[in-house]
DNA sequence: TGACTTTTTGACGATCCGTCAAAAAATAAC
DNA sequence: GTTATTTTTTGACGGATCGTCAAAAAGTCA
């Protein structure tokens, strides 16, 4: 690689880094080529090379950042223990993403608005995807496991699809909930992720998925698979 | 009241209609306000007397949705039933509402994204938090009564906001699942309302909600719900 | 060094938001 | 019914941004 093929993926970074930033501190609607453009320190024009249009920037962040939550739950994967505390893991997983990318939510939600997705790059969207539906397989593969073991009692009209839809639901609430903060005046619910952990637990007993959290301490489970499988990226959440 | 203001009034209930659908077909990146104008077959200078900005009509949409889903929330809580079949009734007035008015997800999050409020007069930003909150109170209460009732027993930690954050993410997901369909296969998993009923049965399960799923028939409740409380609406909706 | 290729630039056309002074319509006064 | 006053409507305009493109600059290679 030429050193200025080098010099141009490093500058696809930087833009990456200030878009994702900017989308956090000023929203969607004050995202500005020009700007971005100022920030890196090269022209507009230089931006569209890189990117084919705003919304396409957009989605390349939403898609790094994607790609990195695909990153934590395969990792998470590997935790080894019972099958619900690998689900646990998981959680966990999704919970240092949570912390890490806060801007990742908004973006991806601005990426499948519907009406956006015709000014996106195809590869982009397809990447998205691949990114959301990798964290589902190594969720459903969890559970799937667990109902061959025996741990996961499905009733009729029960799938792990289903599971893995309502933790993937709960999970999504987490960020809605920052918004919600305002009208809950409930104590027990102003923090996102410990509603989110308690609301999973109620969810995964709901299944039956034994040992059920009363049966099991799965505190001590989550607290190994922050430290053993994202050690550097739970501290840098403020999870440790 | 004047004709002129009568005029005035109907006008806006047409904009609003105007907006309402475009933001549907086209979304909002294309919500003109020329557009709109033209639709209604005023100028533009007679659509900023009604609304102060773009966002702002935006946000008058999502707050005359809202204020109908309260409505329908409100509706729901006269219910005759069970603790848990109350709640049953609270979910399908969600499940009406989410099938009478599909844009109403969209916009709601559009206007809560963060950095747009600034652009929001404060009376609509109050009027949308305050149907937001009527719905979770209407909720909270059945939730309350069903604690009282000793038909809903709590762990430590545990809390009726808690148990209603939990339902309002797994209803919230049901919108998110119509992008969703396409990563899942799982032909379980295909129905968005279907998903959300069979979770939140789950959910709560998971809190011992008696008498559970499994002890008793929620389906027949749920009709009796379904035309008793909202016949017109849930022979609209499709839901009949 | 010089010819050729790739990359960068920023001015430009097009579009849209929100404003505002002038015009039109409605209302009040006589 | 006519005139004066107030209210409402209009659409042209300024300002801002997106995305383009021909020219300029930088890079590559013989």
């Amino acid at each position: 690689m030429s050193p200025k093929q080098q010099e141009i993926r490093d500058r696809e970074e930087r833009l990456l880094d200030v878009a994702q930033q900017m989308l956090l501190e000023r929203g969607y609607e004050d995202l500005r080529m020009d700007r971005i453009a100022d920030a890196v320190g090269v022209s507009k024009g230089t931006v569209y090379q890189h990117f084919h249009s705003r919304d396409d920037l957009l989605a390349a962040v939403a898609v790094r950042s994607a790609a990195k939550r695909a990153a934590l739950f395969e990792r998470a994967a590997s935790f080894e223990g019972s099958s619900r505390e690998r689900m646990g893991a998981v959680e966990a997983a999704a919970e240092v993403f949570f912390a890490l990318f806060p801007h990742h939510e908004h973006a991806e939600r601005l990426v499948r608005a519907a009406h956006l997705s015709p000014k996106i790059s195809a590869e982009r969207v397809e990447a998205l995807e691949g990114s959301t539906q990798r964290c589902f397989e190594v969720a459903t593969q969890i559970a799937a496991e667990a109902v061959t073991a025996g741990d996961l009692p499905l009733r009729a009209g029960q799938s792990v699809g289903q599971l893995c839809v309502g933790l993937w639901n709960l999970y999504q609430g987490a960020f809605l909930m920052r918004d919600l903060e305002k009208f809950m005046s409930d104590p027990a619910v102003d923090d996102a992720l410990g509603t989110l952990q308690r609301n999973a637990r109620v969810f995964l007993d709901g299944f039956g998925w034994r040992p059920l959290s009363n049966e099991h301490d799965y505190t001590t489970a989550r607290a190994r698979a922050l430290t053993e499988l994202f050690g550097a990226e739970a501290l840098a959440a403020g999870l440790l």
